[in-house]
DNA sequence: AGCACGCCGACT
DNA sequence: GTCGGCGTGCTC
């Protein structure tokens, strides 16, 4: 007899595997999707390990085979377990990163009403147990969960547990219903022949039908059945003309199974390999030779942007896909764009596959189903394509390894996508290759100690006429106050855009915030207006007039006077896109602005056009926030102003002066990337701080020197590592108490093992301290082997423990 | 999550 | 004496 190790879709199972033996009858191989016995129930279940022998002495035996093919392979397998491991997430949450889209298929409790015995007593029940059944038995089959909307929920529970014991109700349990299903899509075909069809469409028109004649025509016209909406979308005529011609025997429905490919290869041109600078070529080389060595070797690209680090990319996965590998590339969510899948696509034609979560559930499915079957040399997302079903996997790139949306902090499992790619990695010798202009901090310092190998691509491609880099200026704000300058234009500033719209040349206006003040303030008593939830600042929106919470997005009108001392000096602070937007207008009155914030492309589409409109010279001047720091490649832009470079930088983070050194120098990246040159004005009123200094001076090493000091001294990451454990409660004084029971628990433990090295910070409240109408109260740890130690401690519901947290810490 | 087992208050 | 409350413990 064998047994396997199986990962089972329960909330209790937690970071557990259970025993089950497999019967001769089934064929059980590692990575399968498998029914289990488990309770009282049939669940889902994924085998992880086949073994000789059981964990534990009895077993129950797996039930059925969900799927013959494994759905992970042996290397995912391992990267699940590690993730449930040092992220300590559930372990059937770390292997669902990994399954097909809408797999998950949870148990559904049913409730029936049964044969009224002969002996039934009605009195032996209470009126509300009576009318309980009542209702069950005018339902017939009713859900669990539906029950429990109508009665709540604990009574639903003790009404259905009575009428179970008495025999009057019975239990059932059926699996969710199936999510995703190959998608079909309407055709309309002829069912006569078209010289019928003709005759059928004459005496129709004589009868004055003349809609279901034209459709009749047209149909005629046709050697094959078409799509319905590309019929609708001729003849102009709703569904129900073509209703009536099916009811006449003239003309049938049929479903046609489609598979929509998410990248429209039209428009999109076959391209050729450049030829590589001297850098390129021996970044390139090496990475090479780590694709025939078939080790999982890591490398850091390193290249300002301009660079050309992207056709390392492409060269990189071209000499991978010679040597029979495909290969998975990973871009943040937000340079997922139609121009960055473009340079993908055409040059691997129909071979590139896309994940992005605003596909639906559907052609996630089919995406994911092809990838499997091998249809794709590379495969192209955001953070979760890391999980890409991809066979033969050689090489991964993850660009812009910095970014920090490739933490998911959010919900379980915590995982970072750069570190589980180097999981993966190792456990499938695939190359790795990490590139950034200006990589992560604890990433440079393990190329620094030779962990990975470092790439350096020095130059511009294109250093036409000389200037490889913008030249950048930083303006002290204090000084623009003494001298009685209270615009938010600087002398500099503005100078630099007249003339620079003088030549007809763009202008980018950059700017960390959005909403047009970050909060408005009484001029008399200082109150400042929050959030009643949250107590985070409200932002004033022009727009609509409003006032906006950022964090839990509640909205109140702008009050005539102060709610505090009732006088009517409120008064509007801090600066915000819209209001940038309006001090331009003023400004610079002739200029033609374009705004671009997650307010103004809350559309589909919208991105793109903003985009377009932009580099067509539609307009003069951008008004943006982050999203415009992003891989922009704009030839007329000589000009780029940061209004504020404080906002970044006065967060209360060990990383804030990472950050804004990372978000200055994108910031300058975008200007003068054409021939005529450029220049960065950055706006500041701590001038001297190094992240700034830095930035200006296109100087990665010294930040990087300076902040890897830091690190040192204050005992951060790269040299310790972090685990943030936050408790949620409605009630403020429970969730400090919690906190504070927790840290005893944690203080307790690190002393009773005698460990040295794990440093307890907190609680404290979070720096987000209501969220969502509920408290928050936080704790840090600091030490090396966070998940091992926390690993055992039982944490109450209302914990989140989020291993190598990013930001607020 | 659900269900079983197990120990203390209002009834026959 | 019994029914039934919901407090821990377990699911291969």
């Amino acid at each position: 007899m064998r047994y396997a190790e199986v990962s089972v879709n329960s909330p209790v199972a937690q970071r557990r595997t259970f025993s089950y033996a497999i019967p001769p009858s089934l064929d059980i191989d590692v990575g399968q999707a498998v029914w289990v016995p488990f309770g009282d129930k049939l669940l889902q279940g994924i085998v992880l390990e086949l073994k000789p022998q059981p964990e534990v002495e009895e077993t129950r035996e797996i039930a059925g085979v969900i799927e013959p093919r494994p759905l992970l392979s042996p290397a995912q397998v391992s990267l699940a377990q590690w993730i449930s491991r040092h992220y300590l997430s559930p372990l059937f949450d770390a292997v669902a990163l990994m399954l097909p889209p809408g797999f998950e298929r949870r148990m559904v409790t049913f409730i029936s009403a049964a044969p009224t015995p002969d002996d039934f007593d009605p009195s032996a029940l209470n009126a509300e147990t009576r009318q309980a059944l009542e209702l069950i038995k005018k339902q017939g089959k009713t859900s669990l969960r539906k029950l429990e909307k109508t009665l709540g929920k604990k009574k639903a529970q003790t009404v259905v547990s009575q009428l179970v014991s008495q025999g009057l109700a019975v239990k059932s349990y059926e699996l969710e219903r199936i999510k995703v299903k190959p998608k079909m899509v309407p055709y309309l075909r002829l069912e006569v022949t078209a010289t019928k069809a003709r005759q059928e469409a004459a005496r129709l028109n004589q009868k004055g039908a003349k809609k279901q004649a034209a459709l009749l025509e047209f149909l005629a016209q046709q050697t094959e059945p078409l799509p319905w909406a590309e019929v609708s979308k001729n003849i102009n005529c709703g569904k129900a003309v073509a209703d009536a011609l099916v009811k006449k025997g003239l003309a049938g429905w049929e479903q046609v199974k489609v598979i929509r490919e998410p990248i429209s290869y039209q428009g999109i041109t076959p391209s050729q390999p450049l030829a590589p600078t001297t850098a390129q070529r021996s970044a390139l080389a090496a990475i090479k030779s780590s694709l025939d060595d078939g080790k999982d070797k890591v490398f850091l690209l390193r290249g300002v942007t301009g660079s050309g680090k992207t056709e390392v990319y492409l060269q990189a996965l071209a000499e991978a896909v010679k040597r029979g590998k495909r290969g998975i590339v990973l871009v943040p969510e937000i340079a997922l764009t139609p121009q960055t899948i473009a340079r993908f696509a055409a040059r691997f034609p129909h071979k590139v596959a896309v994940l992005h979560s605003k596909l639906s559930l559907g052609e996630q499915f089919d995406e994911w189903q092809r990838i499997r079957d091998g249809e794709f040399e590379v495969v192209i997302g955001p953070r979760s394509a890391v999980f890409a079903p991809q066979p033969d996997l050689g090489l991964i790139v993850i660009d812009e390894e910095h970014e920090w949306t490739y933490k998911q902090h959010e919900q379980s499992p915590r995982y970072h996508a750069r570190d589980a790619a180097l999981k993966l990695a190792s456990a499938c010798g695939a190359t790795v290759v990490l590139g950034s202009a200006t990589p992560d901090v604890e990433s440079f310092y393990r190329a620094q100690r030779g962990d990975y190998q470092l790439l350096s691509l020095p130059e511009r491609v294109t250093p036409r006429d000389g200037s490889a880099l913008p030249r950048v200026e930083v303006v002290d704000l204090r000084e623009e106050l003494k001298a009685g300058n209270w615009s938010l234009f600087s002398r500099s500033l503005s100078e630099a855009m007249n003339r620079a719209l003088a030549r007809e040349e763009q202008v980018i206006l950059f700017l960390n915030r959005r909403g047009a003040s970050t909060f408005i303030q009484c001029r008399v008593c200082g109150l400042v207006l929050r959030c009643q939830r949250c107590q985070v600042p409200l932002t004033y929106h022009l727009a609509e007039n409003s006032l906006v919470c950022h964090q839990c997005n509640y909205r109140t009108a702008v009050p005539q006077s102060c709610p505090r001392c009732q006088r009517r000096r409120i008064k509007f602070l801090g600066l915000g896109t819209q209001k940038l937007e309006q001090e331009v207008e003023y400004a610079f009155p002739t200029a033609r602005r374009l705004r671009w914030d997650s307010d103004a492309t809350r559309g589909k589409h919208s991105h793109d056009e903003i985009l377009k409109k932009f580099h067509s010279h539609q307009a003069d001047i951008l008004i943006g926030t982050q999203m415009i720091a992003k891989g922009l490649d704009l030839p007329l832009v000589t000009l780029v102003g940061v209004v504020s470079a404080d906002t970044a930088l006065n967060l209360p983070d060990f990383r804030a002066g990472e950050r804004t050194f990372q978000l200055l120098s994108q910031v300058a990246g975008r200007a003068g990337r054409g021939s005529r040159g450029g220049k960065v004005i950055i706006q500041t009123y701590a001038p001297e701080h190094y992240a700034i200094q830095a930035a200006a001076a296109h100087d990665y090493a010294s930040f990087y020197e300076q902040e890897i000091d830091y690190r040192r001294q204050l005992h951060n990451p790269p040299f310790t590592r972090l685990a943030g454990l936050t408790y949620s409660h409605a009630n403020d004084a429970l969730c400090q108490r919690e906190a504070e029971r927790m840290r005893r628990v944690l203080k307790q433990e690190i002393e009773s093992q005698g460990i040295a090295d794990i440093e307890l910070i907190g609680p404290a409240p979070a720096f987000i301290h209501r969220l969502r109408g509920r408290f928050r109260w936080q704790i840090i740890l600091r030490g090396l082997k966070l998940s091992a130690f926390l690993s055992p401690i039982a944490f109450p519901p209302g914990w989140t423990v989020d291993i190598d947290p990013l930001g607020m810490v």
